[in-house]
DNA sequence: TGATATTAGTTCGAGCCTCGAATTATATCG
DNA sequence: CGATATAATTCGAGGCTCGAACTAATATCA
């Protein structure tokens, strides 16, 4: 049972009632697709004339499409209603340090086209070099009609501004992406922080996560984050800042982190953790600060993985390490919000097989009930970080309507 | 913006608008009062008429009732609207180990009478006993309709079941109180954790906290609960057992727990931590386990405040420490939930000149950003455990409808 | 082949809801 | 007293869902 925010809530018109159903119709035929009009009304409990009415309304909005007759044993056939892929693109831009994938996706979250650019250290001119391949990606399909534009950024993002406040991995500080992005394509820009993203994309799109009521994801590469959906609901926080479990210690007076916490689980289980075990088993005795640093330079994580496949046991040994942490940080996470499921994010799901247990037998030994809580990777294929992004713009059309 | 759960919503009929704002002027009117027609308007947004045709309904159904006129400086007088405290009353019930205290409130969530019990070993009794009571408050004000009881308990109830799966401190093991409770008093009632009811007791009527999105009660005593309040909402997990940050770690391989696990942030925060460490320093020779365990029995933690407000030096250093490990373990919520407030509940609230510069100080070192989220105690004064059980059955009223 | 049963989808009036203009009620001020 | 202003009500227009009645299409069976 929700609370009525009384600084921010909008009263019903006469219309609330058909934005309601609409999207409940609109969610149905997406998850059911395809369905006739009166299979509609059964899954949904509304009358078959409310539904044809809506229905009609869909089609002439172009949101839905009239298919093939389906077969009953009896009676008239069924006209089978689907998703018009013909209507709607949405563009969705994946912001990594190195890396900056954007793709153009239909209403199914399929990706017709895809492009990339390495990011560049300039967020201006950032701007100026993705807004062309934008719109060379909406030009990709010109019969759609584009919805939005998402990205996912390895950072925060302010829920008042919108503008990226913190982005250490990207080097901007507090730059405003969503204004320019709107003016040179004239489409609504949407921002969200890419372990947020993953979280969105887990359980609007996720084979297993599909429609879950609490999620977590936890997103591993050079630091740790965190998407939380409780709820149904994504949790920003006040700022916009939930999620950074990644700055939760995990060893009181451990090592010091960026963030100028010590012991910061992310200083263990990261992928840069991983490196610092490996690097400092290979050459105990140089293993001090400095050289661990040098170390990282010359040693990445794809290298790591490819050593522990190869059966390389100080490899293996790093991840398992490097699987224990992931354990004991996500153990707080399982007792403190119970989540139906935690979906791992992260180059280091190719190693779950040997991972994934550990994880899953330290969270156990260090939570109180994690029975219920299933430990999972993400399925790199699907790319959640992209797909997410997909999932935000959607989520206007798709989401539960804004009431009270 | 949250995902329709399409496994379990509700479609909106033509009544859906009505419910939607006769929620939304109910809460205006008691956030307001007393407050005119044309106030209401304003502030809903809806057009004068509309909120003409609820008022008359609420009044009609007895919610409201029309006062004295207001002042204007030109023009008709407003005749004001108020909440009818004379219409409806609901019970509270609050278990904890020890006693159990049960309460008869108005609609403003004021008390109007209250009773008390000790609370007996066995659930069975505990009904038997309860339901006399019960009903002696009721007919305390025979005038007032019985809404419904809300009960708060020292334990987990399970989402589905709504049974009590998990209350250590009571020694109840999966009992059903809901049910007995219904079929001997005919009312509905709701169960919900301690630190849960808390927590909106907080938004509901806090003076403080009401109506904030993201809050996080935490309440101490022989062990530490959380509540958590995220997007307005209570999070209760996949099963009911969310909030259970006291049993995440904040010493790794520390001390075992009641739980299995080691090193709980509730061994070092509790009530029960805080007289080890007056104990320990007291007579650090016999410092055992088991001497520890006995001390407890002589020396409680009323004993130890009071101690400390006489300025004993070890008192004031086991609170200070106690102190210290709560913001250690507050700091990784901040981090990962990042709520505009966090509340402390508990008796060591009443050394919180002593206790909560050390919180605050702790959270700050120990977590990424903090700056946004105040640390507060609650004012045991508003009995919030008590408090929250009348949220939880006003709620059904003055919640957000269920809808999609 | 044609009657019957069955299912899909449409039509249409009843009833609920909000909106907004017009109307009524009741103040203050010059 | 009349002008002006504010509060509250009245009432028709228009949106919405419901549900009964109706049309359309198909399989079964005598």
């Amino acid at each position: 049972m929700r609370r009525i925010d009384l600084s921010n809530f909008q009263v019903a018109t006469s219309e609330t009632a058909r934005d309601i159903n609409r999207r409940i119709v609109l969610n149905l035929i997406r998850t059911h697709q395809p369905i006739s009009r009166a299979d509609l009304a059964r899954y949904s409990g509304l009358q078959r004339s409310t539904v044809s009415v809506i229905a009609e309304q869909l089609i002439k909005e172009r949101w839905i499409t009239e298919g093939a007759n389906g077969h009953t044993p009896r009676g008239r056939r069924p006209t089978f209603l689907h998703l018009n892929k013909e209507r709607v693109g949405i563009i969705g831009i994946n912001v990594r340090p190195i890396l900056t994938t954007l793709a153009l996706a239909d209403l199914d979250a399929n990706f017709l086209a895809q492009d990339s650019l390495p990011t560049p250290q300039d967020p201006k001119q950032f701007v100026s070099e993705l807004v062309p391949r934008v719109r060379k990606l909406m030009r990709a399909r010109p019969e759609l009609t584009c919805e939005g534009i998402g990205v996912s950024l390895p950072g925060r993002v302010d829920l008042e501004t919108k503008r990226l406040v913190f982005a250490p991995n990207l080097g901007w500080k507090d730059f405003d992406l969503k204004t320019p992005l709107e003016k040179a394509t004239g489409l609504p820009v949407e921002l969200e922080n890419a372990a947020n993203s993953c979280a969105l994309s887990e359980i609007c799109f996720g084979r297993r996560a599909e429609g879950l009521r609490n999620l977590v994801v936890v997103t591993v590469s050079e630091g740790i984050g965190c998407g939380l959906i409780l709820n149904h609901q994504l949790v920003q926080g006040s700022t916009g800042t939930a999620g950074e479990f990644g700055h939760a210690a995990v060893v009181p007076d451990g090592l010091e982190c960026s963030c100028g916490n010590r012991g910061c689980w992310e200083m263990y289980a990261s992928n840069s953790a991983a490196i610092r075990y490996y690097t400092q088993a290979a050459s105990p005795a140089r293993a001090t600060k400095r050289r661990t640093q040098t170390a990282e330079r010359t040693i990445n994580f794809e290298h790591l993985l490819r050593l522990a496949e190869q059966g390389d046991s100080k490899a293996v040994e790093a991840l398992q390490q490097m699987a224990k942490y992931l354990g004991m940080g996500i153990a707080p996470i399982v007792a403190g919000l119970a989540p139906d499921m935690i979906v791992v994010v992260g180059e280091v799901t190719r190693a779950w097989q040997q991972v994934g247990p550990i994880i899953r037998e330290t969270v156990k030994q260090h939570s109180f009930t994690c029975a219920e809580t299933q430990i999972v990777p993400s399925d790199p294929i699907t790319q959640p970080r992209l797909r997410g992004t997909i999932a935000l713009v959607l989520l206007k059309h798709f989401g539960a309507p804004a009431i009270a």
